[in-house]
RNA sequence: GGGCGCAUAGCUCAGCUGGGAGAGCGCCUGCCUUACAAGCAGGAUGUCGGAGGUUCAAGUCCUUCUGCGCCCACCA
């Protein structure tokens, strides 16, 4: 049996294609088994794959191929968002190329064109997900604007206003004026930009001669002015409040109102009110009752209630204009430069202009209660208190929930209004109204803000409101992972919404994974085109690569910066893995299993030679290690693990150690016991290692798990379900820690080989002995122990050591180089090389150092705090170290007095 | 203005509940040793940002300062 000299990433279609067939991501509803449950954030289906998304799936599908070998019944479901605006702005783009208005098309031919971009990029986002590798259940997959989730949809705002929780009424939205659409605060971007602020005066009624000055950064909103308001205790207004002002250019007087909001610090400490186009105006209207006066049209005109003067007029030029007037009238004071911010629209740019709207708000104090309560009481948890932080504050700080969007994708509003003014609101297309029976209704025109569909996306997804057999058993889901972007936008709003439709979390844990930046640290934009395309990556690579890159390296929960160095270690990696198993393929010749038992963990290794009860051993406490570490998700803590153990303790130790044995000529029983025994058990905890990092890199692993399994010709059957064999990875079993295989004696052991190893080895390449020269090494262990070790692995120090052989002796020789290590002295004999004068200064060397650390163990010891107050076993192993280390300086010390 | 993050080897970063400073890349030396040169062996490199404090013990906890970065709110 034999696997081609490199893998081929290009086998990685083939092998999900072969996934795919075999319904090896199709979670089972009437399945025996617990569930694990993982909603994917639903990709916009503008959106192509960028790296955060390569990032946040592999995460995810990491924790879904953990879960499903450890024997859940692991659920992925995948899907899209609609993504209302953001797809409307780029299919408008497009459509502009072509000279084609949304206005020209209508509402139905508009339509048409976004379900046609939905058919054509909503797949394409899929077919990246699943060129990652994600095991999502694809015949589950589903789209906010499907039948199903649209009916949960209608449900929710339905149910909703009929208990009261949601209004329709005349707010501040934010606007923007070229889109001609309210946006959410989430949406406005703050930007630093040079501006005026002019500084008028208004005369006070009945007062001759009396003024009241005030600045604005906004002259044209004076037109909408309907107080002027001082701070309370500000003295120097005192008496003006009660009085009334005068707007010239509107004949219109106004109260003078005083208010905590105005800041007597700032400007003169007097401001001028239009609730109508302010929100802190808007609110000190509120308190006053103060009338709204809203003075601009929908696109950004003054409209009749600016007065005839300036009804039609740009924002720009009703300031233009205004401000000259004032001037004209004497009531123009200055203009000073001030770098002020302002809110643009996230995707066209232009200045968000707040103007009251009718719209539908869904009443949050009494939703967010629970939502809060879950966090403070901790059955919500993120893995990161600061997320947590995130998520607190804004509910804390929570304000009404504006739902309704001037747009045409999304979910149309179920409310229908009648000639007479009155609402019907139904799920179903009304016949007439609800209220006077008017049988004339049209249908409200918004559409839902789209964050609330998603925030329904853990239940609706799977059939509610029915009472579907999914929703039974795969609701609440298990853990969360996203973005820290949409903390509130998604992750508190599903929150709620599953608490009030569910009566129940939609899910314990949310863990936000870190920010892919580029290599110098920046966020990956399209403004500054410094993204990297995961799919340029995928075909050049793999995906197994980009994943294991995605995940080392650096926590998954910081903010990491992608450079295509970083490719290199992962692949090398892989690299290193397949040539590992196509070793010990080679080595299997001959192999017989029917000694030991049928089952997938190496055990029964007692009577094994000491390095295979140490990799047993060392696999074992991996295995523990890492599911540990994928519990807690630590994933990059895992991968790291695994790397380390193939590479380092399996690769470079053990690999070397057991090439005597498989070797070994001969057919003699003793022979062929050992080559037996090492043939299983390098086989045995490849194939462990192999299994417990699939969850990162799919497809080699599946890849090599056949292979070996077919090569080893013993079934690896997984003990929870005996129909499914080592006929792919997905479905073997994860390798669990016995603790009867944890021997810490091999592993003090095979520490004292690695340290003669090693000492030898630096030797050879200090007095710079070729590898072809081999070297006959001689050993006096200082104890029994130590000489049935080195007995025992002396052909395995040879080989690691490039000896032609090693012998235990029990006097030392003459023109030879010692080196001295736990538990034994090590004897070369390499008459030329030896200097007399070099080995005392490296003995030498070697004395001062093992002193340096004897006086730092007794220093330590000697301090009454520490052996009073650390921990029993620490003590004792400082004491153990002092030992060791004595008795290594005895026989540094007695080397040197050879050499005399 | 409010909140938060980061500062550890030349570079990119790990270091969980405090117990002798780590990895990868890069660098130096020697090796094409029959799984792997995408490799093997050996090696150099750090007042863990500064200053205080708690502790027997601090990269790790507390306070403070400095330098980067992010988020939220907002300046009429």
């Amino acid at each position: 049996m034999d696997i081609p000299k490199t893998y081929d990433k290009n086998r990685e279609k083939d092998i999900y294609k072969r996934w795919i067939e075999k319904g090896y991501f199709h979670a089972d509803v009437s399945s025996e088994k617990t569930p694990y449950t993982i909603m994917i954030p639903p990709p916009n289906i503008t959106a192509k794959l960028h790296m955060g998304h390569a990032l946040n799936n592999t995460i995810q599908d990491i924790l879904i191929r953990f879960k499903r070998m450890q024997g859940f019944e692991a659920l992925w479901l995948p899907g899209t968002d609609h993504a209302a605006i953001a797809t409307e702005v780029v299919v408008m783009k497009e459509l502009a190329k072509q000279g084609i208005t949304k206005d020209s098309l209508g509402r139905e031919g508009f339509l048409e064109k976004l379900w046609e971009w939905n058919d054509i990029y909503g797949g394409e986002i899929i077919n990246q997900l699943k060129k990652l590798g994600s095991s999502c259940d694809w015949d589950r997959q589903r789209f906010t604007m499907d039948d199903g989730l649209s009916n949960a949809v209608l449900e929710v705002f339905v149910r909703l206003y009929n208990e009261g929780l949601i209004y329709r009424g005349e707010r501040l939205v934010n606007w923007c004026v070229k889109c001609g659409t309210s946006i959410s605060d989430a949406e406005v971007d703050h930007e630093e930009r040079q501006s005026h602020l002019f500084h008028f005066k208004y005369p006070v009624v009945g007062e001759d001669g009396m003024f009241i000055a005030f600045a604005t950064s906004r002259p044209e909103t004076m037109l909408g002015d309907t107080a002027i308001a001082v701070n309370p205790k500000d003295e120097r207004y005192a008496a003006l409040v009660g009085k009334k002002a005068y707007i010239p250019m509107c004949d219109r007087e106004i109260p003078i109102i005083a208010d905590d909001y105005v800041d007597p610090k700032f400007g003169t400490g007097v401001v001028k009110i239009t609730p109508a186009h302010d929100p802190n105006d808007f609110e000190v209207g509120l308190r006053h009752d103060l009338p709204r006066i809203n003075i601009l049209n929908d696109d950004g005109t003054i409209n009749e209630n600016g007065g005839a003067d300036y009804e039609g007029m740009t924002r720009e030029d009703a300031r233009e204009k205004i401000t000259t007037k004032m001037t004209e009238l004497g009531l123009f004071i200055k203009t000073v430069e001030i770098t002020h911010s302002v809110g643009e629209h996230d995707r066209c740019g232009i200045i968000v202009e707040p103007l009251m709207k009718l719209q539908w708000f869904v009443k949050m104090e009494e939703l967010a209660k629970p939502a809060l309560e879950a966090y403070k009481n901790g059955a919500l948890k993120f893995n990161r208190e600061r997320f947590g932080k995130i998520y607190s504050n804004w509910l804390e700080n929570i304000r009404d929930w504006c739902i309704s969007r001037q747009l045409w994708w999304g979910h149309r509003i179920p409310a229908y209004y009648c000639a007479n003014g009155h609402i019907t609101v139904s799920k179903d297309v009304p016949k007439k109204c609800a209220t006077c029976g008017d049988t004339s209704l049209t249908q409200d025109p918004d559409v839902f803000d789209t964050w609330f569909s998603s925030a329904l996306w853990p239940f609706s997804t799977l059939g509610w409101p029915e009472k579907t057999a999914d929703l039974e058993k795969f609701y609440p889901t298990d853990v969360l992972v996203t973005d820290r972007g949409i903390i509130f936008h998604w992750v508190a709003r599903m929150v709620f919404m599953g608490e009030k439709f569910m009566g129940e979390l939609p899910f314990k844990d949310v863990f936000i994974n870190g920010t892919v930046q580029d290599e110098h640290g920046r966020k990956m934009s399209k403004s500054l085109g410094n993204g990297i395309d995961p799919l340029e990556i995928i075909d050049e690579f793999g995906a197994d690569v980009l994943r294991l890159m995605l995940v080392s390296g650096n926590a998954v929960d910081n903010d990491t910066r992608f450079f295509r160095e970083r490719l290199e270690p992962a692949r090398n990696f892989l690299n290193k893995l397949w040539n590992a198993t196509r070793f010990v393929m080679m080595n299997l010749e001959g192999m017989s299993v029917a000694d030991y038992a049928s089952t997938d963990e190496p055990s029964a290794l007692i009577n094994f030679p000491v390095e295979d009860r140490w990799i047993a051993s060392r696999l074992a406490r991996l295995s523990a290690e890492v599911t540990e570490k994928m519990e807690a998700h630590e994933i990059g803590m895992a991968a790291q693990k695994i790397v380390d153990f193939v590479w380092d303790e399996f690769c470079d130790w053990y690999v070397e150690m057991v090439k005597p044995r498989l070797y070994a000529k001969g057919d003699d029983p003793a022979t062929r016991e050992s080559r037996n025994d090492a043939q299983y058990t390098l086989s045995l905890v490849l194939s462990g290692a192999i299994r417990l990092l699939h969850p990162f890199t799919p497809f080699i692993t599946e890849d090599l798990h056949i292979a070996l399994s077919d090569a080893m010709g013993m079934p690896l059957i997984d003990s929870r379900d005996t129909t499914i064999n080592n006929a792919t990875i997905m479905r073997a079993m994860w390798p669990i820690s016995h603790p009867n295989e944890i021997d810490p004696v091999a592993e003090k052991c095979i520490d004292r080989i690695k340290e003669a190893v090693r000492g030898i080895r630096a030797v050879r390449t200090e007095k710079q002995v070729p590898p072809s020269q081999k070297i006959a090494v001689q050993i006096i262990p200082t104890d029994p122990e130590s000489t049935a070790l080195f007995t025992e692995t002396s052909a395995a120090v040879a080989m690691l050591s490039g000896a032609s052989g090693v012998t235990i002796i029990d006097t030392a020789p003459q023109n030879a180089i010692s080196v001295v290590v736990s538990g034994a002295t090590i004897y070369l004999p390499l008459d030329s090389l030896v200097d007399a004068e070099k080995e005392r200064a490296r003995l030498t060397k070697e004395q001062k150092k093992l002193q340096q650390e004897i006086a730092r163990i007794d220093n330590k010891l000697a301090n009454e705090g520490f052996t009073q107050k650390a921990p029993e076993a620490l003590i004792q192993a400082e004491r153990d170290k002092r030992e060791n280390y004595t008795t290594m300086l005895t026989k540094v010390e007695g080397e040197l007095a050879g050499l005399c």
